[in-house]
DNA sequence: GTGAAAGCGCTAACAG
DNA sequence: CTGTTAGCGCTTTCAC
């Protein structure tokens, strides 16, 4: 079942591989007539043009990595998909790598993705410092590389893609305040992420501001997963830290201490209201749901997927950064701003 | 920032392209030392093979396509992961589409993929009979296709990956029985799903056998999602159908009725008891954690991609079919066997 | 042990 | 309007 190539076109129709490309590209030079039997004669032969052809021609590989944590979650689905409904009918298409959250298996993706001659790379980065050179080289060896929702440091300039992390999680604190919490623990990822310090600070400066600040009242999990938010809470406990509510880093580690919480009778939100920060499905698929800071992700996806494109046309181009706006969303884990401390 | 190639070292060590490339390649024919020079001048530049033109050469893209329904739940990720140890270290790139279970988008995956000139592709169907022609088609047009958990009927002969439905949707009813459970009520996905069948007759012929079928007691969804699992079981309630355990098709299934009926306030599995089939996180991410058959969901990718590797290595080798153990794994949802209606 | 040349499928100068 | 030709990067005969 061999593929049929333009030569084949040629053959057929006693025309040059030239004119049958000319007429494929619908390019003017073409006798209209020529035109439609070459379009016909494609069609009957089922020919398909090879892309790969172009690709060595226009030195392109037309492939774009995607380098994300986990997809255990439904976060980097979300975001794919925003990215695929822009790449894909620009005839892009997308390998994905995960990294497990270790910064060591994640430079193992980027070097097998430059080996895959991506045109460009998109990341969600699992530590901000570990693999800044490996970016920096990348980036200088000519793939252009674009981050989203965890971006790094200031010492490396790039296009990104972000949610004003410490703004809204500022709202979420104020949230849980307006509804008559005063001992708001704050669950945060690893210190290894920006975001974490980001949504960390916003938490901190209001409680400060109303002068109920702890410094017993954060945690600091080792990793993202479920049973790093359950281990948060038990941590809280051991150490016989009162508390009345939880604004948790992400949905994953939320769900892990509420369902610890649970697990050990404890009423959400009556005794213990719980809030986070995130935009997947899993904050509605637990009971109660999540309150939490909804993030656009499809739309993230899109953005960094423009943003990608900008650099694959001009290496050059100024480096942007997309702020996306989020949603606060009221959901059954923390009581609603109205009926304070009702059912 | 330009590419090294071979003509860059060839004229760097002054040396033709065909030996820069036997060296590269390990051939006997190129003498050592010349060998020790052109690995060194390749380091040196940092030399990377184009894998392009081979595939332009070869005729292969080393692109393999994977369709699955959704990306939401870990189910496809697990999946992925598998699929992606095995190819990855080959070279392959894993191209990923999801038709968010309507078969018109599941098509105009399929098309997509092979424009994209993918090698094989590795595909979980949304409906049974719908894109059967498509599928013939595409392996007609010598893109090879492997089937993995939902799979196409008898009159299409292809390799697959599958689990036994039948004989372990059977284990869990019988799970539910020992615990006490009379009135066992089952969650279907959409009949145009193969396995919705099969899992609903070992359901059927274990309750058949114990006297306690009832029509009534069976549910069949729209959608595969949370809401429809919701949805059913407010059909149960609203018909006033009495039911003391649930089985349902998948996770997600399970968990969308668990959290409607938690909302009510019944409790479980002390009132209602819940069991599902699936093998992703998500079991264990609720409150209470799920009883469920673990799928090897990793090892269902691996084998998948074993498959389309026979298929691409030659196209006319036998159709194989892989039957893979599952797990019962029974949780807090249900009783214990032992401890039946224990706490 | 090494080099020259062809060719994978396609497009784009360059002729005519 | 159409044909000829070169070339993208690489491997692989075929010569030497």
């Amino acid at each position: 079942m061999k593929r049929v190539t333009i030569k084949d076109l040629s053959k057929f129709l006693s025309l040059s591989t030239s004119t049958i490309s000319r007429a494929l590209l619908n390019d003017k030079n073409v006798n209209p007539e020529t035109q439609k039997k070459v379009l016909e004669a494609a069609e009957k032969l089922g020919y398909k043009p090879n892309p790969t052809a172009l690709n060595l021609k226009y030195g392109e590989s037309k492939n774009i990595g995607l380098v994300v944590p986990e997809m255990i979650t439904p976060f980097s689905s979300k975001v794919l998909q925003g990215i695929q409904e822009i790449l894909y009918p620009l005839g892009y298409r997308v390998i994905i790598t995960q990294s497990d959250e270790d910064p060591l298996i994640e430079r193992k993706n980027l070097q097998l993705l430059e080996e895959f001659n991506v045109d460009g790379i998109i990341i969600n980065m699992c530590h901000e410092t570990y693999n800044e050179e490996i970016y920096k080289n990348i980036i200088e060896r000519g793939t252009p590389i674009v981050f989203f929702d965890r971006i790094p440091g200031k010492s490396l300039e790039v296009s990104k893609v972000i949610v004003d992390d410490n703004i809204k999680a500022s709202l979420v604190v104020e949230h849980l305040i307006n509804t008559g919490k005063r001992k708001i623990a704050h669950i945060m990822g690893p210190t290894t992420i920006r975001n974490v310090i980001e949504r960390a600070n916003g938490y901190k400066r209001i409680l400060t501001k109303h002068h109920i600040f702890n410094q017993d009242l954060i945690v600091e999990t080792e990793g993202m997963m479920f049973e790093d938010g359950k281990n948060a809470v038990k941590k809280l406990l051991d150490k016989r830290v009162e508390f009345d509510s939880i604004f948790a880093f992400s949905d994953t580690l939320a769900i892990g201490a509420m369902n610890y919480l649970l697990s050990q009778g404890v009423k959400i939100p009556e005794e213990v209201s719980v809030a986070s920060f995130s935009g997947t499905e899993l904050a509605t698929i637990v009971h109660p749901q999540l309150t939490s800071v909804e993030q656009p992700l499809i739309k993230m996806g899109s953005a960094a997927a423009e943003l990608i494109l900008e650099k694959i046309k001009d290496v050059s181009s100024p480096n942007r950064t997309i702020l996306m706006d989020t949603d606060l969303v009221y959901r059954a884990s923390t009581f609603s701003k109205t009926n304070k401390k009702q059912e």
